[in-house]
DNA sequence: TGGCTTTCATATCGAACACTACGAAAGTTG
DNA sequence: CAACTTTCGTAGTGTTCGATATGAAAGCCA
């Protein structure tokens, strides 16, 4: 069952140079994906989004799925530094405050399709593409595992009152920055979108 | 472009009667779209799972699309009640509460899929089905109308401070609903879904 | 210029999609 | 029983799905 390698990774021999730009491409294919979702994208649209034609986006992608999992690394950018932003927060509430103003602003960007791809693309699907959704809820366990470090560090500092309930608090601002990709589908503007944010982190726990 | 009348709600003259019983067929098919999606659903999917072939299946509910309103209309329940339960609630906050642990029930019931029909089914596709997204959105938009009634009775009456946002407070109860059908989705327990909830109405003002 | 490698455009592939024609079968009504 | 209405099972409609076979075209290096 190996797949062809894709050719846009790889070290080539010399050979007629690609006629489109492939991070372009990407682009265009992730804003697809955004839009659509993931099994309702079809070859067409992406190729039709891309300006290129079936077999050269199976050469320098390789398959769908491929290209999907490309385009959510490019949505979801540097994991590593996200992780490292909630750790450098002042406190574990600016973090989350970060991280939900910045949601709202992403969802609700004029040049890009409202909500968010991770929330959008896989939130149905048959039992084929099962191991794509479990490689994006991956990328939310991994903000939420750090968020809550970052509320737990609060709690043993005495930032936070000692009864917090780290993981609760974490999953809320996790089930809110989903439920903000609804809201912003459903064309909600985005002062409502920071009203709820702000109303939500109301929620913290003050000591 | 007028389609054929599902033979199963008007009334008939006398024929070969229903090999099967249409309240449990559409529940069958209410059960596929909630695990699968609307779009990701196949007519295959649909018959394998109501147990009856593919001309019983537009003979009695006329087309996918009918199907799925049909299905929806029989997940969302009386909506009627909810306005009613809502209004009747002793508080905005009990009507909050009650909405919101509910949901967590449904979405975490060992006979149904995990999470909420409404927002997994819905979340992408493609714009020929953006009236079926349409119509989801609007049974969401009732229940946030109705609640942020709720809310400013409690906030005319005195039970919550003169300066609360209705609009937001409503607005973060139903950004919590759906961000909870992503969290089950993602196969979180139930206990930690109601533990987020508890989390969250501690947003709700005091006095 | 003559290989060599890679990408290009055209034209599909078989499978799955939503949906339906048609005649046999199963009831009710006279 | 015979006429009538409706559903059933079989088989198929045209379309679109993801993914390719094939050969010509384009560039690099000798």
């Amino acid at each position: 069952m190996k797949q062809t390698e894709p050719r846009g990774r790889g070290l080539k021999k010399t050979g007629r140079p690609l006629s489109f730009d492939r991070d372009t491409a990407l682009e265009r294919a992730m804003l697809t994906f955004w839009r659509h979702g993931y099994e309702t994208t079809s070859i067409t649209d992406l190729t039709a989004a891309m300006g290129i034609t079936t077999p050269s986006l199976y050469g320098a992608f390789g398959d769908k799925k491929r290209l999907f999992l490309e385009s959510v690394a490019l949505y979801a950018g540097d994991l590593e530094a996200t992780a490292q932003a909630i750790a450098a927060a002042p406190s574990a509430l600016d973090a989350a405050r970060t991280l939900l103003m910045g949601a709202v602003i992403t969802y609700t960007g004029e040049a890009t399709p409202p909500g968010c791809l991770l929330a959008s693309a896989t939130a149905s699907g048959s039992p084929a593409s099962s191991d794509v959704r479990q490689s994006v809820a991956g990328i939310r366990s991994f903000v939420a595992s750090h968020l809550e470090q970052r509320i737990a560090r609060d709690i043993a500092s005495g930032v936070l009152p000692p009864h917090t309930d780290a993981s609760a608090l974490a999953g809320l601002v996790m089930t809110v920055m989903q439920g903000l990709s609804v809201m912003a589908r459903d064309g909600m503007a985005r002062a409502s979108l920071q009203a709820i944010v702000a109303t939500a982190l109301q929620a913290w726990p003050r000591r």
